[in-house]
DNA sequence: TTTATTTTGTTAACTTGTTAACAAAAATTC
DNA sequence: GAATTTTTGTTAACAAGTTAACAAAATAAA
């Protein structure tokens, strides 16, 4: 049980990354002009209360360097804008034009009609089944969480 | 729910990744000299019957060409060596060196410790809640897979 | 306040993996 | 059995993201 746990989350990932990209081409014109991670990077920006290039990297787990680079194909892509703050020099932050707001729309849809379907899988199972099983897996997800931060601790 | 439940698969395969590649550091000494796609190329080569580029490239989820090139660093690094079957001019396989098996014993042992401590944590959780959970996971994979295929069934 | 430390974001060099084009061998088709 | 198609694995050109080094601004410490 253990072991398949683990190889299920796997390919459950797998499967949701290929799903995610392969809606994008079904959705079609804008969509299909946007990478993955740009996708996510203009839903980042179009949710997260001033977002700069420090909160997006931690948002999507990657790093600034890699932010930076990304934010600068969607500002020549006109789907993302610079404004700052007057109080602060260093930092910049970020805000969706009109194209980057229709992007962010449609991905949102996208999501919508995702979990639309999701609804008629999910409702095969009870209340109680359920509960149990998002249960177990968020408390797997703070055990391991744990797990790592003792590591990280320990190679101090 | 529904929504909950791919952020949670999301950030559990996040920490997995990082878990797998902390351990590594923690085992120390020969893991450290591979990389993560190296360990399980050799995990790879390890396991299966008659290994060739293709058959680790699926296993995997890599391209043929992305193989390739990580086959050639393992064998410069000598932890994998080609044989050849006579009937086949066309196909080439893979077998572990010494070294290679020492990676892999490693890394089965790490998994082992792994294993071992995930039981404390579903020791907490009775039979039947284990089974559901692990149920929902696997229709839930499988209702996916069927999406998957479904629209690249209608791209074609 | 001025010195030291931390935070922010950029850039260059590199790593890892992909796509596309290819040659050689094997399997099919006619 | 000759011609066509498929499969196998390699390579070059590219794409996406990382690490490391950096300058500039903000914070903390002295």
């Amino acid at each position: 049980m253990q072991k398949n746990i683990l190889n299920t989350l796997f390919s459950l990932y797998d499967i949701t990354n290929q799903l995610d990209m392969l809606y994008k081409d079904e959705f079609g014109d804008i969509l299909a002009d946007y990478s993955y991670t740009e996708m996510h990077c203009i839903d980042c920006i179009g949710k997260i209360d001033n977002p700069n290039v420090t909160k997006i990297a931690q948002y999507l787990n990657l790093t600034k360097a890699g932010i930076s680079k990304i934010i600068k194909k969607l500002i020549t892509k006109k789907a993302v804008y610079i404004y700052k703050n007057p109080d602060n020099r260093k930092e910049t932050y970020y805000k969706l034009t009109k194209i980057g707001q229709e992007v962010f729309d449609k991905h949102l849809r996208m999501h919508e009609t995702w979990c639309e379907k999701d609804k008629f899988f999910f409702n095969q199972f009870n209340k109680k089944e359920l509960e149990i099983t998002y249960e177990i897996l968020n408390k797997y997800t703070i055990t391991l969480q744990k797990r790592l931060n003792d590591i990280k601790e320990n190679l101090k």
